[in-house]
DNA sequence: AGTGATAACTCGTAAGGACAAGTGACGTCC
DNA sequence: GGACGTCACTTGTCCTTACGAGTTATCACT
C-alpha cells in the first residue's frame, strides 16, 4: 500500500500517483498497469475511486484502457506521418504536392452538391447557402493505416467560369490547380489549422483512440486578385500526424490582409 | 418523460439524447441545461447514469459545466485569434512577424541552461544532452484573455559563433534573426503543426477548458547550408487560436528534404 | 493430441445512498 | 438601506453492491 497526499479530491491524489509512477519510469511505455483492484488495494480506495482517477488519466490521453485486458501506458512517439503541406511546380509545369503521394483512396471520391454554411462561407468570400460542388474522400495511408477525411468544395459561381471544373469537379487538387491555372489564374494558397476533439461519426471513420484531438486543415486557393477560388478541407487524427511548412522572408508590403 | 432508443449502453443513448437534442437547435449555446436531477426524471435513469451521459459530453468538448450552477451548451465561435505565421523583410531590413504584434509578455522572460532532449534534439540535427540555451515566455493577448507559452532554444553550438546570441539569449525571435542574418546567414523557416491533449501544467497555466486541445507549434530557424540554428516551440489553446500559413508553388527541385 | 467447456481474471454498466461544496436568492437583523 | 445568515438549489465526491461482457489459461473430455 501506499500513501497518498494533500491536494484535492481523492481520486485526483490517486490520478496524481499513477501519473507520477508512469512519468517517473515505474510503469514503461505499453506495460500493463495494475488492475483496478490492485489499485484498490494499493491506495485504499474504493472501486468508484479508482476508475475516477482512471478516466481523468484517459482523458489526459495517457493510458489507454482494453476491456478485459487492463490500462497500458500510452506510448506517445513522434507522429509517425509528417504532411508536407508544400506546393510545387514540377518542370513540366504541372502541379505536385510533395507530401500527397503517400495517400491513396480507401473509397470512391463521393461528389455533391450543397450549400455554404457560415463557416465555409465565411472563408470563401460567400454568404451564406451559395451553391457549391462539394467532393469527399477518405484517404488512408497504407504502410502506417492512417486515415483522413478530405473535402473539397467549389463554388458554382467558380465553377461557371472554368468549365473543367464544372464537368469534373471530382478531380484531384492537382488537377484542379491545373485547370485554374489554364483558365488565366496565378494561384496562391492561404492555409489554417486548427485542432479541436472529433465529434462521434469523425472518431469512427479515422478510427480514433480515447483523448486523440484532430487536426483541422482549411486551404483555400487563391487565384488574380486573390479571390477565394476553392476550399480545401483536411481532417486528421493528431496522435498520428503533424503539418509541416516552409516559410520564408518576403517583402513587406504596405498592408495587406490573409484570409 | 422522454424515450431513450436501442443502440449501446444507457448512459449512450442518454448523452446521444442530449446531443441530439443541443444540435437541434432545442437548447441554444450557452443556454442551461437541465439539471441531472431533472435529467433522471426525464430519462428515468440514476445519477450515475447521467453523470455519465454528461461525462461523455463533456470529453466531446460539447458542454462546460459549473459546479454549483449547472451544465451549459458551448458555443463555439471561430477562434478568436488567428496566428499569422508568415515572416516578413521590413524595407529597412528588419524582420517582421506580421501576426507577431499582438503579444504582451505576462512575465518576464526566463533564460536558463538545458540540453537536449530525444525529440529537440532531433529537430535541432544534434544528439541528446547537447547543451543549449533556453528562453521561456508567457504570452498574453490582453484584448481577449489568450495566453500562450513561448520558447527559444538556442544550441550552445550555435550560439558560439553568433556572439550576440550568447550575450542575449533570451531577446525577441525577430532578434535573434536579426543577430544571424549579420552573421551573413540566410535564413528560412520550417514549422511543423502538431496538437494533443494538455499536461496539467498546461492545463492551468493556459487556463484551459475542459476537453481543450492545444496547438504545438515548432518552428526551426534555417540558416546557409540548411543547417538548424534554432529552434522556437509555442503552445495555445486550440479553442482560442488557429495557426494561418501562406503557400506558394516554387520549383521543385530534384530532392529537397524538409526537416 | 486436439478440442471445447470452464473458471478466473480483466473492465463496463447500473443502481442505491450519503455528504461536501459552490451559487444565488430570499429574508432577517442592525 | 445595507450587511449578513440561511436555505434551496446546483454539481462534486465517495462509498457499497450487483451483474454484464471481453480475455485468457487451464483442465477435462473425446
Amino acid at each position: 500500500m501506499t500513501e497518498i497526499q494533500r491536494p484535492g479530491a481523492l481520486y485526483q491524489q490517486v490520478a496524481a500517483a499513477i501519473r507520477e509512477a508512469i512519468l517517473s519510469g515505474e510503469f514503461a511505455p505499453e506495460s500493463l498497469l495494475p488492475s483496478e483492484a490492485q489499485l484498490m488495494a494499493r491506495y485504499q480506495v474504493s472501486r468508484p475511486t479508482v476508475r475516477n482517477a482512471i478516466a481523468a488519466l484517459r482523458a489526459e490521453g495517457l493510458i489507454d484502457v482494453r476491456h478485459g485486458k487492463g490500462s497500458f501506458v500510452r506510448s506517445e512517439g513522434h507522429p509517425t506521418l509528417t504532411l508536407d503541406r508544400r506546393i510545387q511546380h514540377a518542370p513540366d509545369g504541372r502541379f505536385v504536392m510533395p507530401g500527397g503521394d503517400v495517400w491513396d483512396e480507401a473509397e470512391e471520391p463521393s461528389v455533391h452538391r450543397t450549400r455554404t454554411t457560415k463557416a465555409t462561407g465565411r472563408l470563401l468570400g460567400l454568404g451564406e447557402e451559395e451553391e457549391l460542388f462539394g467532393c469527399d474522400r477518405l484517404l488512408s495511408d497504407s504502410t502506417t493505416g492512417t486515415r483522413a477525411m478530405h473535402r473539397t468544395l467549389i463554388p458554382f459561381e467558380v465553377a461557371e467560369n472554368v468549365p473543367a471544373l464544372a464537368q469534373e469537379p471530382g478531380q484531384q487538387p492537382t488537377a484542379l490547380y491545373a485547370a485554374l491555372a489554364k483558365a488565366r489564374h496565378k494561384l496562391w494558397w492561404s492555409e489554417t489549422v486548427r485542432a479541436r476533439m472529433p465529434v462521434p461519426d469523425e472518431r469512427a471513420t479515422l478510427q480514433l483512440p480515447d483523448a486523440t484531438p484532430i487536426l483541422h486543415l482549411s486551404r483555400i486557393t487563391h487565384g488574380t486578385d486573390d479571390r477565394p477560388l476553392i476550399l480545401e478541407e483536411l481532417r486528421i487524427g493528431a496522435d498520428r500526424a503533424e503539418a509541416a511548412y516552409r516559410i520564408t522572408a518576403d517583402k513587406q508590403p504596405t498592408r495587406r490582409r490573409q484570409t
